[in-house]
DNA sequence: CTCTAATCGAGACGGTACGTCGCGTCTTACG
DNA sequence: CGTAAGACGCGACGTACCGTCTCGATTAGAG
């Protein structure tokens, strides 16, 4: 999605203003509410500039989205490809990443952003788990991913905007349990 | 959110003539997709006698979809608030009740509703489980309830798209057993 | 080109509105110049208003030129159609027709709207003179009627900038004689 | 307007470059109608270099026509200066020189570039015409010019789009007659 | 024949106007 | 005289072109 990056610095900067004043209204604002005179503004970058760069603000959200997502995606990976002893390990360290970037997640995964993450975060999961076996399972594999990410999701978000007291621990402790009874881990030992 | 039956019929009838183009329409394009002029094109409506009856689509649409929740939810609720034994046959009855009028349940959940479906679900599903209990539980019942719904409508989305030529019996089998995953019955038995 | 008056009054004010704010506008600035933004902030009406009633500016000048134009053309026929004696009065005609709507026919004649204005008139004329007779002539009806028109526009044009304590009566005579010039009239004496 | 002929080769070069370019052009499209990244794609010179000659096109076109015009001019000027024994002579030198360059005077004459060439025409036909008299005469100086140029610049138009056919000769006698007839140097014989 | 100063290429950028589309209000003509 | 049709204001969209700018890379012409 993301091309690499450019040669030319202003390009790089300007980029990264749009990505940025993206990210910020977020905080405040539905993705749907921000108009792309707005981004623009606050990038300090003219309207017609950000045409050059981006199509449209989706684009710029999927841009933003990505790489969050594929930086979180190393960490999480484990919880279902590999074998559960490093399950639990998995999703502390999903959480704790998460924590350490509070304010980006909770624009990402609670505001209006919402749906784009979890699209990539699917996409991703699906190119990257390739290797993953449905074999002798009752649940095939693009079901149990939609589901496995959509329970992460939800789950995240419910922290980031209504539980911000619970430690990453205890969230990771849920993580598990919850994506065990999907996958039926317990039930194989 | 819908006003109790009024009592011209004139109104009735256009109100259900606008609903009806709505859900029609959600068929084939998105949400945000559709104009309030196509809607009232195909109700048959001046575009003027719109705003009569809704503010906005979105408005037409919780409309649209809140009926239907309220319906399915009867046949669900049981999967959270009853007894172990019932789940599996509430689950059939709910996957039964969606395969009974699958064309309006393609366009609720894989067409551009779905997200007001979601919401409107988990809503009404928290208004109606407000005697359910998350005493001992370590998952406490609002987030439980979400998980809960945006597994069910996932999987069911999936099933409508992507795996129509599953049974019923088999989709309920698998929610049973996924919602039992979250839920923890199996493994307190 | 003109369709016959609309029934709804607020389009008849609108259009109006609107050739009169070009109008006004052509008294200080050339075409080009005038965005339609303008036109539309000083016949108060909406910027997206303006093109509900006019493709683009020209339309407009158009609209506006060509009936002007064709009652112009009334007056003017004589000098080409009819035989000798009558040439006079039409010229002197024309030349007070042009003088009591002076600031109109400056604005049309001296602004980027005399471009405008000289096609319409050629078009016209020639619609109007199709029974003229280039039989005998040295000149081709096309090429004389474009050159009547010419010579009669760029001496009102200078008649209205430059020479402006003329009296009608005075530029009747030149314009008589000029066109004489051109039709050969004192050469079939 | 032309600067005298800068040293520098790549300078020289440029120029005629961009001249060449707008020249070409002219011959299929109306002036607003080329944008200036056209030109210079034609000239094979930068976007940036086209801003390093000329302020604008408009300046372009000024340049290209002005030398034209200038060149005709010296054939042209007898036909008013000058007593009228010569004037057959200088009509038929102009319409031939015309003839000579067909392209290049259509692309002028009938092309977007009209209007330019008219004034540059005008202007500089009374910058070289300052010693003319109006002395007794009923038609002043600069509206004399104005139409004389009119009428010459309409013929020659005419001509070259829609009377291709006749010959230089009986251009330079229609134009010739019709000159006279605003000069009225027939009739003073 | 270099060296130095200019021209030139490339293209990002800010800006202004364009023309379109959809929403929701409010006027008007018509039954 | 009420109501359906639709004109209107509003504001965002995405496009096109203009003219400015900075940065290197040539390249001419002077010493």
């Amino acid at each position: 999605m993301k091309t690499d990056a450019p040669i030319d610095r202003r390009i790089r900067r300007t980029r990264k203003a749009i990505r940025g004043a993206l990210q910020d209204l977020l905080h405040t604002t539905a993705l749907e509410q921000i108009t792309i005179r707005e981004i623009a503004e606050k990038a300090d970058v003219s309207y017609t500039t950000f045409f050059r760069h981006y199509p449209d603000k989706e684009a710029v959200l999927a841009d933003l989205a990505d790489d969050q997502v594929v930086r979180l995606l190393d960490l999480c990976l484990p919880l279902i490809n590999l074998p559960n002893e490093d399950s639990a390990a998995a999703c502390l360290a999903t959480c704790r990443h998460i924590s350490d970037d509070r304010m980006l997640w909770t624009a990402l995964l609670t505001g209006g952003a919402a749906g784009a993450i979890r699209a990539s975060f699917i996409t991703r999961t699906i190119e990257k788990a390739f290797d993953m076996r449905d074999a002798d399972d009752w649940l095939p594999i693009d079901i149990g991913t939609t589901l496995a990410v959509g329970i992460t999701v939800d789950l995240l978000a419910w922290w980031l905007s209504r539980a911000g007291h619970k430690s990453p621990e205890q969230i990771a402790g849920m993580l598990d349990r919850l994506l065990a009874g999907i996958m039926q881990r317990k039930a194989r030992r």
